[in-house]
DNA sequence: GTTAACCAGTTAAACGCTTAACTGATAATT
DNA sequence: AATTATCAGTTAAGCGTTTAACTGGTTAAC
């Protein structure tokens, strides 16, 4: 068996409380104890033990990361990104991160997330909107809380959001750069913030510039920004037969929905439609073109997250602080300059 | 406060131990007594802390995850595939999974995960190629392993591994059913054992056809199976100057690369050349054709290394296995029939 | 009628650590 | 010289569970 707390204090012939003290570093022990006692914990491999620390000290060392069943399918790798970056970070805090999924529309009859009944878990990180109920029982239980790319309507709570604003802006200004002035905005669920915010850029933009906003480049009529809404609302827009010489769309998924149409229409992107995502997915290299877009700084935002967990477990830091990730605009090969 | 086992028992008017013996269903307890306690444990909302019961049943319900540093990688989605796939089946087995990456040549000096350390982990998952000395130091201190796509030269561990030959065979026979028969394999890396078992399952197929073997068809001298390494490879294929109607990729990266090669030099795939990957990974939908691949069942693969770690656990299994994960042949656009 | 089994709990130790309170020695202050 | 501080540790309680060993009562076996 390996080593406990007992063995090196008797071989180095101190108390237990010694060991410990000497563990932490306390200014009650002399150097020479200090010295003596840890040479025995070398000699010994002594660690101590999570569970016992924890037990005594109410602290588990981890951190509990919650998303809905639905934001975190197989198949959808934005809040996996962002785990991942909690992952690393985590590591890098002496933290270790418990992930759990809950029910879309938690409410008091769900049980909750078993990390919290257990106490197992010293802070929570909720990725993504999930159910007030969710966020009032937690609270209930005095467990601090991060949020990761979604804010409650009310409370005041630390938080990470993407600047969906500046990358709306950044995405049109790009384009407009481009002397491009007939722009379509494409998007689905138009009522979600980051979707909206997107959508105020993309206006701010025609602003700044002095381009009439015009409401017939505008399809945000679709249910959700899938590839295959892209590809519906790509087909509206061009059945209004109006110019246009651009089109953002407000994710990279509607994105190749709306290249896949202009290629069966046989139009060719960039040198007759200019064309912008926006999240930077895995897929974008992969495309023919390879997509232009926003980077959104997904393992960032998990990394972000971990580091407002712990300055707030530390008490080095109480008020609630809120972080603006920035984006990035990833100039690729699906846009170039307006030919007039 | 949450209530402890104390505050049952108080309010139950019945020994600690008794409330232990209800929560673990022990048969000594009366069916009354029982029922009673249960009824004070759902009123005062008691559930067990995990870290007291870690520290006295020596069980800290999760389960370590080691991967190399460089497998890891944030544009590395393999074994992030395989994570996943553990996430997800430990909640199921109520575990939880802590993650950490060891150096590639991890050795004695460098110390080791701190989860093991601080016994921290019931048991360790090892993903891909590790160090044996880092093997040996687990095993030093008795901790179940399980290892996933990769298998140690010596020793006799429970593994989850891919069935590449079969693989490689499929991929094959698909081209060889579409009438081809000048088909190309192409390999980064030919030493590691996934490879070359794919490689096996290519020859086999041609042998089992009566294709004769042509080594002039087989490109394997690039160091890693990349993008970039697949460009070059299909480069050197070409420049061959001889017959090739279809190409087997050793994995997807490689044939993204091909394809881009095929589309400088104006070479429609699938009509002038069949091209076949290997791994099914994310980008396959984007491309242009999508690419026809062997899909590995990277989630399912982590899935069951739970699965295998919870039944040594569990101590219903002892006897080290060994699962061979089925692959499936994906039929997307970049294979065809071959036009004689 | 004595002994043995069984039942339905209780008692108490233990898991490995932290830390408040204490101790006994020496040094500093008045 | 008496009191007080400081130093460098030790003692012991406690964190919230589990579980082996015990108990005292009833029933069964011989």
């Amino acid at each position: 068996m390996t080593a406990t707390i007992k063995d090196v204090a008797k071989k180095a012939n101190v108390s237990v409380a010694t060991v410990s003290l000497v563990i932490h570093n306390h200014q009650r022990i002399s150097s020479e104890t200090k010295r003596k006692v840890r040479k025995t914990i070398k000699d010994l491999n002594y660690h101590p033990v999570r569970t016992a620390r924890g037990l005594v000290s109410q602290k588990s060392g981890n951190i509990g990361f919650i998303v809905t069943e639905d934001h975190f399918s197989r198949s959808e790798p934005f809040y996996t990104q962002i785990f991942l970056g909690t992952e690393f970070q985590a590591r890098e805090s002496e933290y270790y991160v418990l992930l759990t999924t809950v029910n879309s529309d938690f409410n008091s009859n769900f049980k909750m997330p078993r990390f919290i009944l257990e106490r197992n878990v010293e802070g929570v990180i909720l990725a993504g909107k999930v159910s007030q109920s969710l966020i009032e029982n937690i609270k209930k239980l005095e467990i601090p809380l991060v949020f990761v790319d979604y804010y409650p309507p009310q409370g005041n709570y630390p938080v990470v959001m993407i600047d969906n604003f500046a990358g709306g802006l950044k995405a049109t200004q790009h384009l407009i750069d481009c002397h491009h002035n007939r722009i379509a905005f494409i998007a689905g669920d138009i009522s979600h913030p980051s979707i909206s915010e997107r959508f105020q850029g993309y206006k701010m933009a025609l602003d700044r510039n002095q381009i009439p906003f015009d409401p017939n480049l505008v399809v945000i009529d679709e249910p959700y920004p899938a590839r295959e809404f892209g590809y519906n609302s790509a087909k509206k827009l061009l059945q209004r037969n109006i110019s246009v010489t651009a089109i953002f769309a407000c994710n990279d998924a509607m994105a190749i929905g709306v290249l896949q149409f202009l290629k069966e229409k046989n139009i060719k992107v960039p040198t007759d439609i200019s064309l912008i995502g926006f999240d930077d997915v895995e897929a974008n290299l992969s495309m023919d073109p390879p997509l232009t877009t926003v980077r959104v700084p997904k393992v960032e935002m998990g990394i972000e997250a971990i580091k407002l967990m712990t300055e707030i477990l530390c008490q080095r830091q109480t008020r609630s602080r809120k972080i603006l990730m920035p984006v990035e605009l990833i100039v690729r090969c699906s846009t170039c300059e307006h030919q007039n």
